[in-house]
RNA sequence: GCGGGGGUUGCCGAGCGGUCAAAGGCGCUGGAUUUAGGGUCCAGUGGCGCAGGCCUUCGUGGGUUCGAAUCCCACCCCCCGCACCA
């Protein structure tokens, strides 16, 4: 057999048939998209597991009767496809081995995509034939980018409407910049820092005690504000600048920081902090007169380089104070002794049940500190003091209005009040240090002004899609619970870049709509794009007028027509397919989107349309992994999903992709086990070959056994797919199927053609090419339309399912004595003596020991044999006694032959060659048996 | 740290109060096959056992229960997200 050729033949055989290109019609439609693929580079393992799922469901749904919708574009809005056009025109080494090595995109071919128009148009294409390789039954009359100029339209006039409603507003937010390439960095143009991460310091301005400077003192906790008793500055070179007007002390590398912070800043001098050591600044909270002292291990790096110091809280202040006692420093700087006197710990914060009076001597104390020079143990009892109190703390009462409140809330709130008192301020800063840009350069962070926000924190809006969530089918379940964190988590979104590809902000040309803010209800452009595409309906054609009648209704239809170009019965046709299709049904995506374009896609769509049009349900499938490793679009490794069907064939990636994990957890591609799967496949095709077109006999009871688990697998399998457990369905349609199969055959079946027809549509949403190819020996139909089949109840047969599993299990208990008896020849088989099964019924009616002897003794039989009866009965309670109605004797001499060859063993029945103690064994449902 | 998920027999993974030594796949072992391998088919695959049995396992430690992989509590470990990036 040829999979290749079956797969090519059959993908031929729908395309020119159309029979995945639906339109509107009495039928119930279901309508189910797939996050359309980012073109960056070939599809790989990742999308083929996506998408795989989203087909099977989408072919599952149609064998079900709906009529389903389930069509694909390509997403090219952003910066990546720019970034790599400029890395192939350059001849990026790192970037043509990756993408030669893990895209398979051959060397000449890719040296030529220069331009992102380049890329895009390679990448496309490639995608489209690799979709159809795999035989994924999408509506490709919809395919569309989003650079398409319609597609822009569309954008543009969503866009504008969000406006009118309010929803986009002027704001800042910080960036990752290089200031080198004079541009934000992403991840992956990072040399160093990936994981570092944008800080948000309060500044507390700390003033002179007898001029305007001012001292800025950056921290991340500003609820100790109370507990201040010096401020810090290392002893070193500092500028003083104007900063917003005021004149800022700060060390050299904020001053170049803050050039970034979207202040206006002025250098005025260098100073030396020297100058400084021992005179006064006032702490605006509690305008307490502080000294200003020297401490080593301020870093002059982070923020603005001045630092208060709470010697009760954080334990460098602490320790740098106990330095003070034990070196000369205060002299050095001809600071007097006495200065000690008032550095003494002010305690702000109450713990329950805190063994040390002062956190940060405790901390400092159980780590046993010596210096401020260990800066590592400081951190970490750093960490420790801030985590308690964070969590635990109470503020105490010399914090005036905070008192009694928690530390985690208080934070906040001081820092609000200290801004709008004027005496705060924020820094931004890295977590973590340092962030190298590519080129080389250190980062900053920067603040980008009067940038347009989505304003997702409205309450209004967040509350309608929290509402609306718990109407949705969410899969998996748990998953709710995620998307409720998330949309309360959510803030204003940044929608608008500078560079990249995509739509211009209709309103403020300079900036482009961000990528994935495109991306959020374009699943309403697939009712659109199929006319595009057939040349009915121009860019020029798209005016709001157009899409307001289209997806509300609204306008009248004569004056839509003439102010959009578009003839009246188009209009009416695409309307009323939207009306058709909508809302999306299912929207099936990995879980990398469920923090942002699923809560785009739910925000927007709710935002947008009217109830009846939101989406019903949203699915979430897990990761893959190669051999165990995590896959790297722009690092490798990465399996192309062309390759694997090249090397695998279609059938065997898709159930290997369905079956390897179930829906919501991760799933490892390991080569050899998709090898192996070939030759499971292979063997369905053996069968069929063997069986399929075989005319059924007379059918007797093993084929009714048959028929019957059948039943259960049909059930099973709707089941798993009605959840989306592909991994279950997959078991149960084919493995677990097979394994009956088996069975059936090894006991002599002879009309396996009895399931046939109906185990291969089971199996047509998980491997179509294959049953597809199998069904056309015998019918002319497409099995990829035809009805899934149906769990008929009256099918089911327990006593023959009873029957057959009494059979196995007394082939197994025979086994299992064989092994310990030489030369074994005869296996002697003892039935349950009949008034034991009146024993094991009058035990389950009355369920009671004595009762139940009581009654046996009534029959006089029993009551010369009272011993073994009651021994009986106590083994009945011991063991349980659930036993099968069923016919022993007829079973084991049906099969006689059968356990015969399946034992080696010749069966007999006569009972006086067992012994008395062996035969009394015998239970019902369980015989004896002897072997000699 | 916060939030979400998870730790099952050699591996992947089902099971989520009794029918569980625990589905299915992989791997391994043995057998069959006009028997070189490979493929295909069949069987076995925790330990012990001269009779269908017994013993020990489901991250760790407790608890609830006649009974727990399954329920409760504590602890340990792993994965993912924490954003302006597709």
């Amino acid at each position: 057999m040829n999979f290749k050729e079956i797969e090519e033949k059959w993908q031929r055989e729908w395309e020119n048939h159309g029979i995945f290109q639906p339109d509107r019609s009495e039928k119930e439609k279901f309508f189910i998209t797939i996050p359309y693929p980012y073109l960056n580079g070939n599809l790989h393992a990742g999308h083929t597991r996506t998408f795989t799922i989203g087909d099977a469901v989408a072919r599952y749904k149609r064998m079900l009767g709906y009529n389903v919708l389930f069509p694909m574009g390509f997403h090219v809005t952003g910066t990546p496809i720019i970034g790599l056009a400029e890395l192939i025109a350059k001849r990026d080494e790192r970037t043509i081995d990756v993408y030669t090595r893990y895209h398979d995109v051959p060397y000449e071919e890719l040296i030529k995509l220069t331009t992102p128009e380049k890329v895009v148009e390679y990448f496309s294409k490639e995608a489209e034939r690799a979709l159809k390789m795999i035989g994924y039954s999408i509506d490709w009359r919809r395919k569309f980018t989003t650079m398409d100029e319609s597609y822009q339209r569309f954008i543009e006039w969503q866009y504008w409407k969000l406006k009118e409603m309010g929803l986009i507003v002027k704001g800042s937010h910080p960036v990752r910049y290089c200031p080198h390439d004079d541009n934000p960095v992403e991840d992956h143009d990072l040399l160093a820092g990936e994981s570092a991460t944008i800080v948000e310091f309060t500044v507390i301005k700390f003033r002179f005690e007898d001029n305007d400077l001012v001292f800025p003192c950056a921290t991340l906790r500003p609820e100790t504000v109370f507990g201040v008793t010096n401020i810090w500055l290392k002893p070193a070179s500092y500028v003083k600048a104007y900063v917003d007007g005021e004149k800022w002390i700060i060390s050299k590398e904020a001053f170049e920081k803050l050039k970034y912070a979207g202040k206006e800043v002025e250098f005025i001098e260098e100073v030396d902090a020297k100058e400084f050591f021992g005179r006064r600044v006032v702490n605006p909270v509690t305008k307490r007169k502080v000294p200003i002292l020297p401490a080593e291990f301020v870093d002059t790096d982070n923020a603005t380089g001045v630092v208060m110091s709470v010697p009760a809280h954080a334990p460098f202040d602490y320790v740098a104070i106990q330095d003070f006692r034990k070196s000369q420093t205060l002299e050095k700087y001809g600071i007097p002794r006495q200065i000690l006197e008032e550095l003494k710990p002010v305690v702000l914060i109450r713990i329950e049940g805190e063994n040390y009076p002062i956190p940060a001597e405790g901390a400092v104390k159980e780590l046993n500190i010596e210096s401020q020079r260990s800066v590592d143990l400081l951190d970490k009892a750093t960490k420790m003091v801030y985590k308690k109190e964070f969590h635990k703390g109470i503020m105490l009462e010399n914090t005036g209005k905070y008192s009694g409140m928690k530390v985690s809330l208080a934070k906040d709130i001081v820092h609000d009040d200290l801004i709008k008192a004027g005496v705060g301020d924020v820094f931004y800063e890295f977590s973590e240090k340092p962030v190298i840009c590519r080129c080389g350069t250190k980062c900053v962070v920067k603040v980008v002004e009067d940038q347009w926000f989505l304003n997702y924190s409205r309450r209004e809006w967040k509350e309608k899609v929290l509402e609306w969530l718990e109407e949705m089918e969410i899969i998996p379940e748990y998953y709710k619970e995620e998307f409720r964190n998330k949309i309360e988590w959510l803030k204003d979104k940044a929608c608008a870049r500078r560079k990249g590809l995509g739509t211009r902000i209709p309103w403020d040309r300079e900036w482009l709509i961000e990528s994935l803010s495109d991306s959020t209800i374009y699943m309403a452009y697939y009712i659109i794009s199929r006319y595009i595409n057939d040349g009915l309906i121009k860019p020029e054609n798209l005016t709001p007028e157009f899409f307001d009648f289209i997806f509300f209704g609204k306008g009248d239809l004569k004056e839509v027509s003439s102010k959009t170009g578009v003839e009246e019965n188009l209009l009416n046709e695409i309307r009323e397919d939207f009306e058709y299709w909508y809302p999306v049904d299912l929207r099936s995506s990995g879980k990398d989107l469920v923090a942002n374009h699923l809560l785009f896609f739910l925000f927007h769509h709710i935002a947008l349309f009217p109830r009846k049009y939101w989406p019903r349900s949203i699915a979430i499938n897990g990761f893959v992994s190669l051999e165990g490793k995590k896959m790297s679009k722009s690092k490798g490794p990465l399996l192309t999903l062309k390759r694997a069907v090249m090397e695998f064939g279609a059938d065997v990636t898709r159930m290997y992709i369905l079956h390897a994990s179930e829906y919501e957890s991760d799933a490892d591609w390991k080569r050899r086990d998709v090898e192996n799967l070939s030759a499971h496949l292979a063997r369905l095709y053996t069968l069929a070959k063997k069986h399929y077109l075989k005319d059924v006999d007379e059918i007797d009871d093993l084929d009714r056994w048959l028929i019957s688990r059948f039943q259960r697998a049909i059930k099973d399998t709707r089941d798993a797919m009605d959840k989306l457990q592909t991994r279950r369905a997959v078991n149960t349609a084919f493995f677990e199927v097979m394994a009956d199969v088996r069975w059936y055959l090894r006991r002599g079946g002879k009309n396996l053609a009895l399931i046939f027809d109906d185990w291969l549509k089971l199996l047509t949403p998980f491997t179509p090419h294959i049953c597809e190819e199998i069904w056309h020996w015998k019918h002319d139909s497409f099995i990829s339309l035809e009805k899934y089949p149906e769990y008929d109840k009256s099918k089911v047969n327990e006593q023959l399912e009873t029957a057959e599993e009494y059979l196995r299990t007394l082939i197994e208990d025979i086994k299992e004595i064989k092994k310990f008896v030489s030369d074994a020849r005869k296996a002697y088989i003892v039935f349950a003596e009949e008034w034991k099964r009146k024993a094991v019924e009058v035990v389950k009616r009355t369920g009671n020991m004595s009762e139940a002897m009581k009654e046996l003794m009534s029959d006089e039989r029993l009551r010369n044999m009272a011993k073994e009866v009651q021994s009986f009965l106590k083994r009945i309670f011991k063991e349980g006694y659930d036993f099968a109605e069923i016919d022993e004797r007829k079973i084991v001499m049906n099969a006689k032959e059968f356990i015969e060859s399946e034992t080696g063993l010749v069966l007999d029945f006569n009972e006086e060659r067992v012994p008395e103690d062996r035969r009394r064994i015998a239970m019902p449902g369980r015989p004896a048996i002897y072997i000699q």
